[in-house]
DNA sequence: TGTTTAATGATAATTAATATCAAATGATAA
DNA sequence: TTATCATTTGATATTAATTATCATTAAACA
């Protein structure tokens, strides 16, 4: 973790920026809450936690650039606010979600996955790829599970309704 | 084109809907600028050209209705604006995007490409796939053609720079 | 230490989108 | 046809996310 925010102070004085104590204290909650998608709202209120004289613009101003340095990337799953996701370190693309239109879980999916149909893009529409967004909208496994077991019970309470024949 | 009004229609009573002249007018704006991906903005000032007494509210009204009907797809590209693209007929999925970070340029691309990866998403992360998402960010055809003719012309000027030795 | 530049915090301004509500429209039944 | 009821609309107020402004503070520097 520690290491981390090094290599992030280097990747800012590269850019002739420096780590503030505003700055540091908002990377810091988005590493330790990587697991999330945070709205600068969110952020916002984890910092002011550690940090209470931090101002919203700051974080907005934070946020901002460290997406400008491809730190986080932004991205909106169309609820009307921007989210802010940590990179993996030394990813070239940006990773892939999955929204649960039941339970609005976001989950992530590390893996590539594009190679192939990248190749087919930059070839058939002789575009050169920069970055990419994806993101599936379906079911999760956990509201899947949920509604097996809803179909157990009731199977229980009726036994005559079986639905396979 | 009056077909496909008249099934838009359809689907717009299927559901207990009205076709009323504002909506038409709308669904119309929609389809003669099917290239575009036209904000709510851009949609209202299309519309008050052929029908001035419409109102904004309406617009977005009408634009939430056809989304709900999954007549068309409501798509942010990160600019601020939600902006709303006709899915073609019949189409299962979602289209995607190519976004060029030069001149801005949004082309499409109809195919699906995806399948393969879907059936991995649903397999490995238990996923019921339902919609997608997919957006390509890079540098377009005529961005990269402007770019050799310039390399072009610099190079008749100056015949020893010859970047390839 | 004085001076210049960068960064911050408070808050005003902007803007996309939604909510409200009275009026208009359209369908329905007496 | 006319009275009635639900739907839709247009104008406008409201909300909420983000950006802009600007005086103050902190940091770098010479």
């Amino acid at each position: 973790m520690e290491s981390r925010i090094d290599r992030i102070k280097k990747q800012l004085h590269g850019a002739s920026y420096k780590l503030t104590p505003q700055r540091e204290a908002t990377v810091r909650v988005l590493l330790e809450n990587e697991e999330d998608h945070l709205s600068a709202e969110d952020v916002y209120l984890l910092v002011k936690e550690k940090a209470p004289e931090i101002g919203l613009a700051t974080v907005y101003r934070t946020l901002e650039l460290l997406t400008e340095l491809k730190i986080v990337d932004k991205i909106n799953f169309g609820d009307g606010v921007s989210r802010y996701d940590l990179r993996q370190e030394g990813a070239a693309h940006f990773h892939h979600h999955l929204v649960c239109i039941e339970c609005g879980a976001v989950d992530e999916i590390q893996e590539d996955l594009l190679e192939d149909v990248e190749a087919v893009v930059e070839k058939r529409w002789n575009f050169q790829i920069k970055d990419h967004r994806l993101t599936f909208h379906g079911i999760c496994w956990r509201c899947t599970e949920k509604h097996a077991e809803e179909k157990n019970k009731e199977n229980v309470n009726n036994p005559n309704n079986n639905e396979d024949f």
